[in-house]
Formats: C-alpha cells, sequence, structure tokens
DNA sequence: ATACAACTTTGTAATGATTACAATTTCATA
DNA sequence: TATGAAATTGTAATCATTACAAAGTTGTAT
C-alpha cells in the first residue's frame, strides 16, 4: 500500500489524510505486530523528532472511531492496534507477549442467544503459550 | 451455593476460606453481573464496614490464578470478573453497559493455524446495542 | 499574496484503575 | 496463652490514557 492508496484509504473513511496520519496508518499497515501506542511512538519519532504521544492517541482514536483499524484489548494494561478490521481471532503468548493472528476455519461462530442483539464489534482473544515458547521451555 | 459449599469450593481450588474471601465468591455466584472491583467493594462494604478495596483486588487475583473465576477484559477501562469459568461469550451492550452471557451453539470454533499453540484461555468478546437499547432507541 | 477560520499538533496536567509495600490484625496450632 | 504464618488494611506509587489550552498548519476567499 503506496502513500496515494493511504491517503485514498483514508479520505474515503472521511479522515482528513495529514503527514501525521498516513505515517501511523502506514506504521500499522507496514508491521503487523498489533503494536501500542509506545512501539508506534518510538519508531515513528526517529523520523518525526517533534511528534507527540498525545498526537499518537488522538490519531488512533479517530482511526477506531472511523473504522480504519480496531481496537484490542487482549492485553489487560495496554490498548494495541489491528489495520486489519476484518474478522479474525488473536492469540497472546504469555511467556513472549507476541500476539498472532488466527483465521477463522469455516464462518461457524453462532450462540444460542444473540438474536436480539445487534453486533457491532466481535473480539476473538486466546492465551497460552506459542509453538516457539512451548519448544524452548516445555514445561511452564 | 451455601457457605459450606463454597468454603469446599475454595479448598478444593487451594484457597483458604477466610471470610472475605468466601464473601467475595459468594458475591459473585449470586450476582452473575460481571462486576468490577468498585462494585463488589460497594455491596460487601456494608456488611464488612472495614473492608479494603486492596483485599478485594488481592483476592480476585487470587481467585483468578487459582482458575476459581475468569477475568473479563471487555471493557476497555477495568477489569470484570466471572464465576463461570467454562467457555461462553460475552456481550457488552455500549449503551447501557451491561455484560450479557452468551452461549456457544455446538461446540464449533476451530481456527486455520492454531496447531501448535498451547490454549490457556478463550474469550468471546462482542459489542453493540443489546434488545432492550435497540427497542428505546432504535436509531443510535 | 493575505487574512481568516478551521483543523491539527503539542505539552503539561489531571484522571483513575491497579499495584507495591509496610504495618496491623487475625488465625491456627502447639 | 504464646508464636509464627497468613490475611487484611491504608497510603503511596505507578502508569496508560485523557483533558485541555496554546501553538502551529492548512485551505480558501478576497
Amino acid at each position: 500500500m503506496n502513500i496515494a492508496q493511504i491517503r485514498n484509504h483514508l479520505e474515503t473513511h472521511d479522515v482528513k489524510p495529514s503527514h501525521h496520519r498516513i505515517k501511523v496508518y502506514q506504521y500499522l499497515v507496514e508491521n503487523r505486530n498489533h503494536p501500542n501506542v509506545d512501539m508506534i511512538y518510538r519508531e515513528l519519532s526517529t523520523e518525526i523528532p517533534t511528534l507527540s504521544r498525545t498526537t499518537i492517541y488522538n490519531t488512533l482514536n479517530l482511526f477506531v472511531e472511523k473504522g480504519l483499524v480496531s481496537l484490542i484489548t487482549i492485553a489487560e494494561n495496554e490498548m494495541r492496534y489491528d489495520a486489519d478490521t476484518s474478522l479474525h481471532g488473536h492469540f497472546r503468548c504469555h511467556r513472549c507477549g507476541k500476539i498472532y493472528d488466527l483465521r477463522l476455519k469455516g464462518s461457524a461462530l453462532e450462540f444460542e442467544n444473540m438474536d436480539n442483539f445487534r453486533v457491532d464489534e466481535s473480539h476473538l482473544y486466546f492465551k497460552g503459550l506459542c509453538g516457539n515458547c512451548l519448544a524452548e521451555a516445555g514445561d511452564k
């Protein structure tokens, strides 16, 4: 996704494509690592020395509000963000902390009593040990 | 679930059944409202005037550690707790804030690439508008 | 080009849930 | 009843996030 495409994508979602916003969105698209605010801040502030953390917060809140990114609350004490807004699951390894994407098999996810509700967001979170950490420390 | 049963249940999970712990667990069993710390504190401190919030935090952390209750992070800025540790989903209405239980239909919840992982926890969160709020304010 | 209004960005201070920690109290047992 | 371990308490610290007001930037009409 190049700059022109990003610019267009933001405008499609009713977000004015300022330089900072483009950079934040670009980070999210190029680093599929479900970052928190600090990860984005530390990376972008090397390019934009005057960058403020508040701008990252403002930008991400705007993106979430406009449906450009989704907010992941799989880690108890921090918000993480994902440019992939399609329905998929997340797995967080409690040893290395890495968050993996999980792709749903089929589209079967049905509940007995969800008829009356209007569902706007779905979050599928799993926690445990990832393959790497199982191999390195099989007992924990 | 009476006091003797609660006492026994705590002991089964390697938790010494102090008076406070029994009261906290009893609250969770009798109020299936997925409370946060403050809801439990406000309720119990009428019975136990000397109760400290820290005790609630300590107790809930112990319960989670010992597998007696599960920690729900569906609300961004606060932890909520559930005495039902079986696999089920949660729906949070963004208008009234209430959290509903959802029972999985079948046990079909499969992912493409979860083979290598050891899953210890599953969290299925959904957000939107509940039936009541849809009826009362159909447009929001 | 200029001025103006609207919007964006910044930095500091406030908020609020949770945790750290040390002191006090309670409990179980000899 | 004495003693040590465990539970409880209260205050202070932590830390991610938000509030807010000032400063900077952009686009547009004149």
